[in-house]
DNA sequence: ATAAACCTTAGAGTTAAATCCAAGGTCAAG
DNA sequence: CTTGACCTTGGATTTAACTCTAAGGTTTAT
């Protein structure tokens, strides 16, 4: 059994952080002392880490909440509703890992049009791209060659 | 030349939101008609796509911002300069696309696990993940087998 | 020449996710 | 038996990125 505080260093957040958890119904402490002190077991220590994996991740704070509260009552679920469930955030994940690859696309196309030399700037690949109307970010061959391949 | 109302439908914002961009110094409009009223040029457009799309894939107005504003004093920059910029945003979001892939794979994991069946939830290899302390989010076997393959 | 649909500014309100503050209770150490 | 580190609650503040409101000026169409 952790107190607040020891939770907290454990994982690197502020206590404030782990109240305002439990109080939007993410992770409530399983025990409470005599004097009232929130007491976090390691099941709730575990869940702990899955929010903090799921918000590093871009899981907004309701996503999460959603996510576990199907534990919460079980019972009223089927498999296949839970797997539903998982299945709709993966696919989630899926599309903003596929946006960001197009744009790492795009800022590496960009890099590598750019000689990165100590030219001024002034007719830089990248800036032309950036100003140019190309909708595919594809900058232009440039006055000062790009490092070839 | 747009008037404001103009560029927000042609790129599905708000006016508001490009008041707001203005104010933060992301776009200018470039021109303002005789009663003052904004006109966006085309450049002005395409400066509005580069900020939709930087930030429909997780960067900050301020990042944008960042990235933008080498355009304005070009020859103060370097080739070198404006490239480690860029390859600094590629990092950044190369390491988002291995947190994204990262918990894909668990979720896919606990999908994969999970029968997806009409049985009730309650003994449901998802939800044992979700509880144990697997710090792998590998679920355990299931008492209703999965979906073999 | 007046209504409808635009535009202007300044400033207030919203949402998410904390983070901070105040006033006070608890607990181990000296 | 007091000091200091911890904990409690409730409520206020912060930041990002809008979004809305109010009070009014402009344009276009009838
Ligand atoms: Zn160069
Ligand atoms: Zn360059
Ligand atoms: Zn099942
Ligand atoms: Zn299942």
């Amino acid at each position: 059994m952790y107190r607040i505080g020891e939770l907290a260093t454990l994982f690197d957040v502020k206590t404030d952080t782990l109240r305002f958890y439990e109080k939007h119904g993410l992770l409530a402490p399983s025990n409470r002392s005599e004097s009232g002190y929130r007491l976090y077991s390691n099941d709730d220590a575990e869940k702990l880490r899955f929010i903090i994996r799921a918000k590093a991740v871009g899981f907004s704070l309701s996503d999460i909440a959603e996510l576990l509260s199907i534990e919460l009552d079980k019972s009223n679920w089927a498999c296949a509703d839970v797997k539903g469930m998982v299945d709709i955030k993966l696919e989630q994940v899926q599309a903003k890992i596929a946006e960001l690859e197009f744009f790492a696309s795009s800022l590496s196309k960009l890099s590598d049009a750019c000689c990165g030399g100590p030219e001024s700037a002034e007719h830089c690949s990248i800036l032309e791209a950036l100003e140019s109307s190309d909708k595919e970010l594809q900058p232009k061959v440039e006055h000062h060659a790009a490092k070839p391949n």
